[in-house]
Formats: structure tokens, sequence, C-alpha cells
DNA sequence: TTTATATATGAACAACCATTCATATGATAA
DNA sequence: TTATCATATGAATGGTTGTTCATATATAAA
């Protein structure tokens, strides 16, 4: 058993009711997973261009794989990811199978993103 | 140099033309890496604890280090990636350094997001 | 049936990342 | 000055993850 009484700032930061009140309000622990979760994964490279090509077109892995010039194996590795959070959908249509948004909520997230990636830049 | 020939849709996928449209519409990959660099930071459950508190209340890291229950190293170390990413500010006030959202897109983000994964839970 | 095409998936590997430990820095108090 | 407190940071480590390769599945055409 670890004494923890030294990581514990007594009377020089801000009050302690700031901290409890700070709790009472903060997101449970499973919410605050599962959206981090949902970020985590829209964090990657080639699921955004994926998200965003979608977002123009409802497109097959094979258009995809074109498009992002890439692996179709890893294409599909990460359409699968997407497929998991329920971020896109896919049907079946002869031999391909056809993607698209799943939620409008994402392409406003992707949206917002941008909007502040661009002003950052500023 | 390999051959990518058998790699590519050629007749049974959607039109080139298609293709074509979503290609000359689609995020270039200087914004596209940036944007999934965005999610990728706010991709963890320590960082979305943070703001989620910091969006209550400026807090001083210790503070923070009290209302997550966890070392005071892994804040800093999380607190540094929200900073670099412009995500947080910092200002010192006397021993302790004071955080606070730098951003309003960014709460209008974790919202967003938020309100995607409670709809999901339906 | 056999052949070709589109997609999915398991295993392996390399790269990345969150946490911990130890320590350094910087500020206040004595 | 020295001692103490709050924060930052470098190194090490265990765990995660994106990609590739090889292969399996499924559909369509011959």
């Amino acid at each position: 058993m670890q004494e923890h009484e030294h990581d514990r700032c007594e009377e020089q930061c801000i009050h302690p009711e700031v901290i409890e009140s700070v709790r009472r309000e903060m997101l449970g622990a499973v919410p605050a997973d599962e959206l981090a979760q949902l970020f985590k994964v829209l964090g990657d490279n080639t699921r955004i261009r994926i998200l965003d090509a979608l977002f123009r077109s409802e497109l097959c892995v094979c258009d995809l794989t074109t498009l992002l010039g890439m692996n179709q194996s890893a294409v599909s590795h990460q359409l699968r990811v997407l497929r998991d959070a329920r971020i896109v959908k896919s049907k079946k249509q002869g031999k391909n199978v056809l993607y698209s948004l799943d939620d409008e909520h994402i392409s406003e997230l992707v949206r917002m993103g941008s909007e502040h990636v661009r002003e950052l830049r500023r």
C-alpha cells in the first residue's frame, strides 16, 4: 500500500468545493470511454479519407482502394473498424459491397473538425 | 516495380466518372492529416476526461490529478499533448499552473460526440 | 463444373503511445 | 541560504494499432 498524501495539493490549489462541484458534473467513466473510442476511430488518416470520400458518394471497396491509392486489404481492415463503430454501413450488390455513411452526426463532426483545423492555420 | 492492375476493378464497379468527381472534391492530403491528428488527440480516455473537467472550470494540474485519480506525471504528459495541439492553454499562478480550454470549437466537438454516443446506445 | 473477380480476415511485424519511475525545474516559505 | 511544494520531462516499458502478406469466402461468368 502506498501513501499518496504528498500527491495532493492541500490549500495551495483551488478550493476543494470547486473540485467537488466539477466531480459531480463530470462525465461518467463509461460515457467518457465511449466518447474517446469514437474519436479514436476518427483519429486515423486512412479512415478520415474514407469518410471524406463516402461523404461525397456511396462507393465500393474497389473504388476506395483506387481513390486512396492503397492496398485492398488495408482498406477492408479499416472499413471493418468503421463498420464496428457503426459509422459506415454496407450493402451487397452483385460481386461488390457498397459502403456509405451510417450517421449524419459523423459528417457534422468531420465538418466542425475541419473548420477548427482551418482556423488554427491562420 | 509491381503490377497493381489486378487491384483495380475495371467495369464492374461504379463508373469511373464517379471516382473522378469524388477525387476532385476530396480533402487534400495535408488537411486530412491535420484533421486525423486532431481526432487522435481527442481519442484518449484520460484526455477526454481532462477536457470534460476543464469545460466545467479552470483547474490546476493538482486538481486534475485528484479528479482523475491518477499519477501527476501522467496528467502532465497528457496536458502537454493537449497544449501542443492548442486545445488547452495554461497560465502560471504562483506555484501552480492553471489550465483551461483554448477553443470553443472543442467543447462543441465533445458535445456533439457525446450526443452521437448517447444515440448509439438506444 | 472451372475460372475470375471482389471482398474479408488471420497472423506477423513494425511503429506508435500511455503510463510509470526517477529526476529536474521553478516558485514560495522559512 | 535551505526546504518544500507544484509541475515538467526523459527514459524505459508494456500494450495497442495500421499495414502487409497470404489465404479464405462469395459471387458471377464461361
